[in-house]
DNA sequence: CGTTGATCCTGGGCGC
DNA sequence: TGCGCCCAGGATCAAC
């Protein structure tokens, strides 16, 4: 589910919400879950967590960061994670599912069967970990261990470290598809499925394109077109396809400005062409067969 | 070493 | 209505 720009959006909806904030207690789900999405046994999890501080929220890659005292809380979303603020004063909305787009609508909600953390603040207001499908993990890492955690993330878009010249350095060593290297985190970190295929896209460049292959400006317009896509989408607020929604309950808007994922069979934006999809390594990938040809040539 | 495909889950949608 | 199958914003790991 989340990638890089919906990360970001549950991020800058919880920052000022919570920072400053004690954590004073946290209530777990089913066991079997915990014990997949935690790394450490429930009661030695609250054991660390009770009364500590959030002193900020940090993202890297779609990690998102809670930074505590002497710990940093870290959780990857996975496929269908939801992370969202729940105030008492307000009302609650059961999960709506829209008949027509399959979009989820729901401003707070109590815990169901899906929930599986809930973190308690002191002023009374929670944050539930919601996850469908158990993909998603926490971990709590020590600050001394924080660097050795993320040691093999790939490049952070935004940051002063993601430059082309290491970008195209990366690119060079790999003889994979294109896609597949975008996937890897490893590689340029936040990158998912959708801005994948959208990337892809904006730089008219096939999917199927082994990496080692990528001529000087087509490594440049990949890059660009990175930042581009994730940009885009940071500012509408996420991509919501299914299950995603930010730290308020509401779906992001991204979807309406994507130009090729979920587009299958329908007009290129820019030739007129239908979408195209294919299955590579397992998933599914849409691009334009006309704008993005299997060989530079 | 690098690359690949199976696997972990639940649920929605489709064909029969 | 129900069953079986395929698909879904992801990442790990055994096997080549």
């Amino acid at each position: 589910m989340p990638e890089l720009p919906e990360v970001e959006t549950i991020r800058r909806g919880l920052v000022r919400k919570i920072t400053g904030r004690l954590i004073v207690d946290v209530s777990f789900g089913s066991r079997d879950a915990i014990r997949r999405i935690i790394n450490m046994p429930p009661k030695k999890f609250l054991r660390k967590l009770k009364r500590r501080k959030i002193t900020g929220l940090r993202r890297r890659g779609k990690f998102i960061i809670f930074e505590l005292e002497s710990h940093f809380l870290v959780i990857h979303l996975g496929m269908t994670g939801q992370l969202t603020l729940r105030d008492p004063r307000k009302n609650d909305e059961p999960f709506v599912r829209h008949p027509a787009t399959g979009l989820q609508r729901t401003r707070q909600h109590p815990p169901d069967r899906h929930t599986h953390v809930a973190f308690f603040l002191e002023n009374g207001n929670s944050l539930l970990y919601r996850d469908t499908r158990q993909f998603g993990r926490m971990f709590l890492v020590r600050s001394a261990d924080y660097k050795d955690f993320f040691g093999k993330l790939g490049l952070e878009p935004f940051t002063p470290q993601y430059r082309l010249c290491a970008f195209a350095e990366r690119l060079k060593k790999r003889r994979l598809p294109i896609k597949a290297l975008l996937l890897d985190q490893s590689f340029v970190a936040g990158v998912g499925n959708i801005y994948a295929d959208e990337a892809l896209f904006e730089a008219g460049i096939h999917p199927a394109r082994l990496a080692c292959s990528l001529l000087p400006d087509e490594q440049e317009r990949l890059f660009k077109a990175l930042s581009l896509v994730l940009r885009r989408g940071i500012r509408y607020g996420g991509t919501s396809f299914r299950d995603y929604v930010n730290a308020q309950g509401e779906t992001g808007q991204n979807q309406e400005d994507l130009r090729v994922y979920g587009r299958e069979g329908q007009p290129c934006f820019r030739c007129g062409g239908p979408v195209t999809k294919i299955m590579l390594r397992q998933r599914g990938t849409h691009f334009c067969s006309a704008c993005q040809r299997p060989h530079p040539y």
